[in-house]
DNA sequence: ATTGTTATTTAGAATAATTAAAAATAAGAT
DNA sequence: ATCTTATTTTTAATTATTCTAAATAACAAT
């Protein structure tokens, strides 16, 4: 089952496989891939700019440690809204705190879901009290730190 | 500011500044990074190996826009353990599901905090009921189903 | 000051990305 | 079925980047 025409692109499995490597390492050259694929290098190309185009891929990036470099907490915050009409308003507050990396807008117990990454729990504590707390329109928050990332990979696309 | 790690090497501005530019864009060819950084090509190179060796740069990754191809569910899960000596054993089974790509061991509410990949709600649906569920050791789960993504960007190194 | 150590630059060889054009393939119409 | 058109893949030439190693510079310790 292969490809279809201009806009409506179907994602086959040559794209799946390149995908999948690329996602290991985005720095493999595309001849590598290519070999592993068993198409030539042009059509590598070819597929990764058409799925730059379809915004499947938004770029790339560095898998970081970033307790290696002295950010040891990594922390998440249910937050409750005084109403949920304020949603806009409280992320744009949340943007401008550096160390909030994540903001999901979510269904369930709490209205916002973010991430964080401190230096220390005094960082933490600095950015819950100082920062986070003073932001309008937020009602309360509970707090979970991560004692450890067990796990952290990419969905597998079965191929 | 200055991290000091392993045997004797600091992490210094020029370092983050590498980092910085390479977090946004991991293929942004190291001479064009050396002209930003005012220094020479050999020298990104050199500091590239050395965080690598350092495992504060973990290799590189696509950014990846799932509900680009069909997979649309994004869900957090926050799981209650029946003992919290079950971890290891909970973990291992939670591995082995392939819509889980992370999976944190937390202070607070949750002993385990997850998240989730789903094409939709049926198979959200299929992974809760017939997969996460059925592990040995969970009391029980509270699923957050997010609606959107509103932030998702690396910390900010200061530089 | 001198020596040993570490960091940086330089330049060239090896490797990879990009591009444009040609070839191959697939789909549709008559 | 064959022709035509659209699309994809390959090929090959060009441009660009990375890698390596030797030379130089900067630094610290004595």
């Amino acid at each position: 089952m292969t490809s279809k025409i201009g806009k409506n692109y179907e994602i086959d499995k040559v794209d799946l496989k390149i995908l999948s490597l690329l996602m290991d390492d985005a720095k493999i050259p595309y001849t590598e891939i290519a070999k592993k694929v068993y198409v030539s290098g042009g059509t590598v190309h070819v597929r990764m700019k058409k799925l730059e185009e379809m915004g499947v891929v938004r770029g790339t990036t560095l898998k970081m440690d970033y307790s290696k470099m002295g950010v040891d907490i990594t922390a998440f915050m249910g937050v409750y809204l005084e109403k949920s009409s304020l949603y806009d308003q409280v992320t744009q507050a949340l943007k401008t705190i550096p160390e909030i990396v994540k903001i999901h807008y979510t269904t369930g117990n709490y209205s916002i879901f973010l991430k964080i990454h401190c230096r220390d729990t005094k960082h933490l504590r600095e950015v819950l009290h100082d920062k986070i707390q003073k932001v309008e329109g937020i009602e309360r928050t509970e707090t979970f730190i991560s004692l450890e990332e067990t796990l952290n990979r990419h969905i597998d696309l079965g191929v």
